[in-house]
DNA sequence: TCGTGTGAACTATTTCACAGCA
DNA sequence: TGCTGTGAAATAGTTCACACGA
């Protein structure tokens, strides 16, 4: 593999930036509650809004899908609604397959948003012989040894991994093999897939992680200088609407912005560990003697 | 506010990238694994390879904690495993609430993350009366008339929200005035906060239809010349895909890299449609006449 | 007159590449 | 000798601000 550094042309794609198109399904729901209110145009500014980014932005990422919309005017949303559909490719049908029908599978196969916009839970995939048979959200969960012929029937090209973290790599390497080839994992994993194989991620512990960094900062800033933030006791601000105003003001800064939800993707994890392990057990004699640390007692933080 | 554009004194955060610190919770599970089979040492190659990102940006990223590694031996896990703990705030107790105890709320409660790694969760709470009592994870749910005081009695600042869409907003609303600084939203709505409150948000349905847009173009790519995108009647402008233009024809590029998972957080949105609405049936008469698209009819993409 | 579309400026993030320490 | 730590360069993404068309 390693050969170049994997330069790659850059990101291929007619040309959309990748922070553009994860907000398209934003709009695209904006409108989509714009258009059964049967609200025929709208303008940046509000349509922004009904998002949650800003006009600039807006318009920004729209420019690159074409000019829609009619100046002085606004966008009209129908006509909106099928160009980001198109753009996204939720003008064919995507059969999926969930794997892993646990708590969480089935909280996926309940979703309603999974049925609409193009998505179709082609199968739900279980290695326990147990829930062969059992209907979940009215579909029959089936065996995981039928997943290659799942797959290949049902020309599934996106299979979606709720299995424990344990299971998720061999569920995804058999998923790839059968042809999937974009994968969403629920699995608290870092997936190793091969070149031309998307992979997303979701990961409960890793976004309350992030919100718990946030929240320490705001708890040390409290007594340290800027007390306005945070207003004591209990009840936070109460200017809510107050941000209104659109751009400017408002804005606050400390918004998480934008984070990746990443996604190893592609590339993915070369060598991966892989090999060593060997060591084993061994090594009981427990890690480096007090390195700069002025503390060897070390925490906690136990592992899932 | 709005004085300067909120120029705020920049990310307060000690000046840890957000990007950066999206990641830490990746090296910490990554590192967890390692101490758990007793590694005593990584380099930034082995560690950067399962976390799943590369060497240079694990480095960059420890460099804004602090120089915890050894020249020519790596770092050393058990003491890393700590600073990072500690500056995610993981060393410190954090009570969490989750509301909406459906199918999602309960894999959520049951997932085992949620407890390790300093999260607690404090109480289960949904609006269902009938759930009252019920323990769902070895915990009674509890109705949501005692939000309020289980968020103070248990001093809570994150919040889970699990809810259907419709009811995500009031639940947000009284969250917040509760007390409650950070948010994990799981309903496909967006959350419109005060400043100074942080929210994420976990979608499902996002992230199947960035993966669909990468799909698409995969499909594309393969005969170049599109052939199996949307014939549909309507179809406005032409060309669709056809620029791909398709650069390396090694495709890889379509990585992810890295997607914002986004929060609209504290600006949020502000106007947000809210009134309007009264519209209900009414306007039968369909949108807009046929703007500039050449189709009237426009698609379907069913809403939810 | 109003709001889109967009070049340009600015900010954030990633990647390079290499000096320097254990 | 090997690997970290980090300026500097390269990219990506956001925001500004304003010309232009309906």
């Amino acid at each position: 593999m390693a050969t170049g550094r994997t330069h790659r042309p850059a990101t291929r794609s007619r040309g959309i930036p990748e922070a553009t198109v994860a907000r398209l399904p934003l709009y695209l729901r904006a409108l989509t509650a714009l258009s059964e209110r049967s609200v025929p145009t709208v303008s940046s500014e509000e349509l922004a809004a009904a998002a949650g980014v800003n006009s600039a932005k807006l318009r920004k990422d729209f420019s690159y899908l074409g000019s829609y919309g009619t100046r002085g005017v606004g966008y009209d949303v129908e006509y909106l609604v099928y160009q980001i559909s198109r753009e996204l490719g939720l003008t064919q049908d995507w059969p999926v397959v969930i794997v892993g029908i646990g708590n969480l599978g089935a909280a996926l196969a309940n979703y309603g948003g999974f049925a609409s916009r193009g998505f179709r839970v082609a199968a739900l995939i279980d290695a326990d012989p147990a829930m062969a048979g059992k209907p979940v959200a009215g579909i029959p969960v089936q065996h995981s040894d039928e997943l290659e012929k799942i797959i290949s029937d049902n020309g599934v090209s996106i299979g979606v991994i709720a299995t424990p973290a344990g299971a998720a790599q061999p569920v995804c390497d058999r998923l790839v093999a059968a042809g999937v080839t974009s994968i969403l994992n629920f699995a608290p994993t870092v997936l190793s897939v091969p070149d031309g194989v998307d992979v997303r991620k979701v990961d409960l512990s890793i976004e309350l992680q992030i919100l718990a960094f946030h929240e320490q900062r705001k708890a040390g800033e409290e007594s340290e200088a800027d007390a306005a933030l945070p207003p004591v006791g209990a009840h936070g601000a109460g200017s809510a609407a107050a941000a209104a105003e659109a751009t400017g003001s408002g804005v606050s800064a400390q918004a998480p912005a934008a984070v990746p939800t990443d996604a190893g993707a592609t590339t993915a994890a070369p060598a991966a560990a892989g090999a060593g392990s060997g060591t084993g057990a061994a090594a009981a004699a427990s890690a480096g003697a007090g390195r700069k640390g002025p503390d060897g007692d070390v925490p906690a933080v136990m592992p899932a």
